[in-house]
DNA sequence: CGCTTAGTTGAGTTCGTTCAACGACTGTGG
DNA sequence: CCACAGTCGTTGAACGAACTCAACTAAGCG
C-alpha cells in the first residue's frame, strides 16, 4: 500500500485553477479567490491504490480533489468492506476529520489523484471573514448528505440490477459533468469495488453487470468500466439524474 | 394524512429553550442567543403520522427539532419507500431544501411533534454575523453524513440480525443521550418502519426482531419497541456507538 | 516462468422473499 | 351495541435471489 507523497516541485496557482474552467463549477470574486490562494497550503499527489486518508486518524488536513478518482470506505471487524461514495475533482475530503476531531470513514485513490490541501486551523478564519465560502462548505456537505440519501435509497430497495444500473449511471454523470470523458467514457474501477458499494458478492456482481453488458449498456475491459449508454443506465435504474447544477468548491 | 399546524398559542422563547437543559448540547453565548431568538420566527405543532416536508416541495423555512420523534424518507415511483434516518429533539432539518432549493426527501411524525421555525431569508445573515452558528450548521451537517455513511455500512454488509441490532441500539443511543426515555426506554415505531429502514421485507424483519426478543434484548409492544439490553444490541451489532460528545443545535 | 489479480461460469446452499392465513386490537358507522 | 374494516404483529410454506465454493481463463509482473 502506496503513501501519498507532497508535490514540492509543483503547486497550482489557484488564480489558474483547472476546475475553474469547468462550467459545473461557480465562480469565485477576487476577493474569495485571494483567499483560498492563502488558505492553500500545498498539493499531494496520490498513486492509484494510495490511502488518502484513513479511519481513526486526527487529520489536520482538508483536501480539495484536483484531479483523479478516489472512493470513501468504511470497514467492519472482519473485513467487510462498505464502499460510500466516489470523490472526484472539486470534492472536498477530510472535513469530518477537521470538523468532529477523528475520520470516521477512509479514502484511497482509484487512479493517480492530485490534491489540494489546506490547514485545518485555518478554517476558522474562513467562517469569520468569508462567510459566502463557509456556506459553501456547507453546501458541499449538504450535497454530500443528498448523494448518500440516493445510495441509501439504492442499496435498501434497489434490485442488484437496479443498483448497478444506478452506480454506473451515477458515476457517468458525474464524470460527464466534470469533463473528465474525452472519446469514451472510462470509469477506473474494478467489479470488486462495485460489490463493495453495492453490497453485493463479487459473483453476483459480475453476473448483474455481465446483464448490463449483454443490453449494451456498458462494456468491461482492462479493470474499467466504460459506458456506452447512460440514458439506457438510467432509464434501467429508474433514477432521475443529479441534475445540472452549477455548484461551489473550495 | 395530518398537515402541521402552527402553534400560535405558544412560543417557546429561545431563553428557556428546553433543550439547553440537556448535557449532550452545547452552551450558548448571549450574543448567539440574542441573534437565534431573532432567528426564530415561530413555533409548529405536527400529530404523529404527520408530513412535514414533502420531496420536491420548495420550503422557505428551516426547523429544528423540539420535541418528539420523525423519520426522513425516499420512495420509488412504484412506492417503495427507504428511511434514510430518524429526527429527533436537537435535529435540523430542511437544509437541504434551504441550500439547494428543493427538498430531496420527505420528513414525517412517529409521535406528536414540536418544531421551531426559522425563516431562510435571514440564514445569509446567520453566515455573514454569527460564524460560529454557521460553523455549527456545518457541524451539524456533517454529522448526518457520519450516521448516514454508519446506515449504509449497516445496509450494505451487515446481516439481517446485525442491522435490526444496530438500528435499535443506534435509537436507543440517541434516545439515551437526549434523556427521552424514563423508567423505561420506549422507541415509538412500527416493524414495518424497521423494515423500510433496513431494506428487509416486513416479514422478514418480524423474524429477525423476534430472534433478538428470545435474547432479551428487546421486547414489541403496541407499537413500540422496548429495548431492555443496549449493550446487549450493540455487541450483537458489533456497533461501537455514536460517542458522547457535546454538539451544537440551532 | 510461476505468481498474483481480475473476470467468468456452474453447482449447490442459504437467506430473504412472496403468498397466505390468522389473532389482537382500534376505530367507525349503522 | 355490534358488525365491519383497517392496522399491526405473527407464523408456515414455497419460491427465488443472492450467497459460497470451486474451477478456470486471461493478463500483468517479478
Amino acid at each position: 500500500m502506496a503513501t501519498p507523497r507532497p508535490t514540492h516541485s509543483f503547486k497550482t496557482p489557484c488564480e489558474r485553477c483547472p476546475l475553474r474552467a469547468i462550467a459545473a463549477f461557480r465562480e469565485f470574486s477576487g476577493d474569495e479567490l485571494e483567499f483560498v490562494a492563502k488558505f492553500k497550503s500545498g498539493e499531494l499527489a496520490a498513486d492509484a491504490g494510495a490511502t488518502i486518508l484513513v479511519e481513526g486518524a486526527h487529520s489536520a488536513h482538508l483536501f480539495t480533489v484536483l484531479s483523479g478518482w478516489g472512493f470513501r470506505y468504511k470497514t467492519l471487524e472482519d473485513g467487510r468492506r462498505q464502499i460510500l461514495n466516489y470523490v472526484m475533482p472539486g470534492d472536498l475530503i477530510g472535513l469530518q476529520g477537521t470538523i468532529m476531531g477523528e475520520m470516521q470513514h477512509s479514502v484511497e485513490a482509484l487512479s493517480p489523484v492530485s490534491l489540494c490541501v489546506f490547514e485545518r486551523n485555518k478554517l476558522m478564519t474562513l467562517y469569520n471573514k468569508h462567510s459566502s465560502l463557509a456556506f459553501d462548505i456547507t453546501w458541499i456537505a449538504a450535497q454530500e448528505e443528498r448523494i448518500l440519501d440516493e445510495h441509501l435509497l439504492s442499496i435498501g430497495r434497489r434490485t442488484a440490477l437496479e443498483r448497478a444500473a444506478y452506480l454506473i449511471a451515477f458515476l457517468f454523470e458525474r464524470g460527464r459533468q466534470l469533463k473528465l470523458f474525452t472519446s469514451h467514457a472510462s470509469i477506473p474501477i474494478t467489479q470488486q469495488h462495485v460489490a463493495d458499494t453495492l453490497g453485493l458478492s463479487i459473483v453476483h456482481t459480475n453476473k448483474t453487470l455481465k446483464k448490463l453488458a449483454n443490453r449494451n449498456l456498458l462494456r468491461w475491459q482492462e479493470r474499467t468500466c466504460e459506458v456506452l449508454d447512460g440514458d439506457g443506465l438510467k432509464a434501467a435504474a429508474g433514477w432521475e439524474g443529479l441534475g445540472e447544477k452549477v455548484r461551489p468548491f473550495i
